[in-house]
DNA sequence: ACGAGAACCTGTTTGC
DNA sequence: TGCAAACAGGTTCTCG
């Protein structure tokens, strides 16, 4: 599920369930997700109040009134649901953590693969959590434009499709934004990153730009499983025009090629090859 | 130092 | 039909 577009679209939904609410209990099921949990992870939670969340390329910062900041980042599999039935419906096997507010609502972390993780940051020292350091820029802020991008992919040796999925040079994006951006700037995912200059960096920039707003609006991209906190599904996949789509006609202005599939540093890389040069 | 591939884990789909 | 292999929205680690 979750790339930008759909962790944006968790947090919406997360305000205002959560923002200004007390933690009346918090729930967890196991010891670790992809890494341990933080040492006293319960009751460090417990009676915390949540001042605001924020998301930082995939990430959701959910800051609390004591000066620390709880990090979640959901991995492959991992969603955040919101349950307002009191009291909420039975845990399922992969239901790890689970938040109860004093308003009685309750907020159920769910990961089946369990790639995602959480942890617990002093707010004032967010900026060098080792997952966070890394970060490139916010594609959405002012932060990331063409010559920025340009820069950073000046001494990328590997193709274009690695270099936009590396968090390091903009952050956020995934397997399947990557390709729908690269669709749309009309770029081949196989060219050399460092060859993506001039008009072609300044059509990549807008066409990141463009799939991520387009996806949040769209409340996301809703593979095997709803994305959104109230369990509603995300239908930015009804404007997928390559991903998933191996051996449809492309159809862009009449493009008469056929979507291929290859794979890239091991993941799946959708593109049409007519005009993606 | 860089880039490709494996590893982490579970579930579903595909192919023989 | 049955079983094994392939594949899935991410990130980090290892190896060449």
């Amino acid at each position: 599920m979750p790339e930008l577009p759909e962790v944006e679209t968790i947090c919406r939904g997360l305000r205002p369930k959560l923002e200004g609410q007390v933690l009346r209990r918090v729930g967890q099921r196991r010891a670790d997700l992809r890494f341990p949990l933080p040492k006293a992870f319960i009751s460090r939670l417990s009676g915390r109040r949540v001042l605001q969340i924020e998301r930082r390329a995939k990430y959701i910062l959910i800051h609390l009134d004591d000066g620390w900041t709880l990090i979640i980042h959901l991995g492959m599999s991992g969603r955040m649901t919101v349950i307002e039935a009191a009291p909420p419906p039975a845990a399922g096997p992969h239901d790890h953590i689970e938040f109860l507010t004093a308003a009685n609502v309750t907020i159920r972390y769910n990961d089946t693969r369990r790639f995602g993780f959480m942890d617990l940051v002093k707010t004032k020292l967010l900026a060098e959590h080792p997952m966070l350091k890394k970060l490139g820029p916010e594609p959405l802020s002012d932060e990331f434009n063409a010559a920025k991008l340009r820069q950073a992919l000046h001494s990328k040796r590997t193709s274009i499709k690695a270099a936009l999925l590396d968090q390091r040079i903009v952050a956020g994006l995934g397997n399947i934004y990557v390709c729908e951006s690269l669709f749309r700037a009309k770029i081949s995912p196989r060219r050399s990153a460092y060859t993506v200059m001039g008009q072609r960096s300044q059509r990549i920039t807008e066409a990141i730009q463009n799939v991520l707003n387009s996806a949040i609006a769209a409340g996301g991209s809703s593979l095997r499983d709803y994305v959104q906190t109230d369990g509603k599904l995300g239908y930015f996949q009804h404007q997928w025009r390559v991903y998933g789509r191996e051996g449809e006609t492309c159809g862009q202005d009449g493009c008469p090629g056929i979507i291929r599939r290859i794979v890239q540093s091991g993941r799946s890389t959708f593109y049409c090859a007519n005009h993606q040069r």
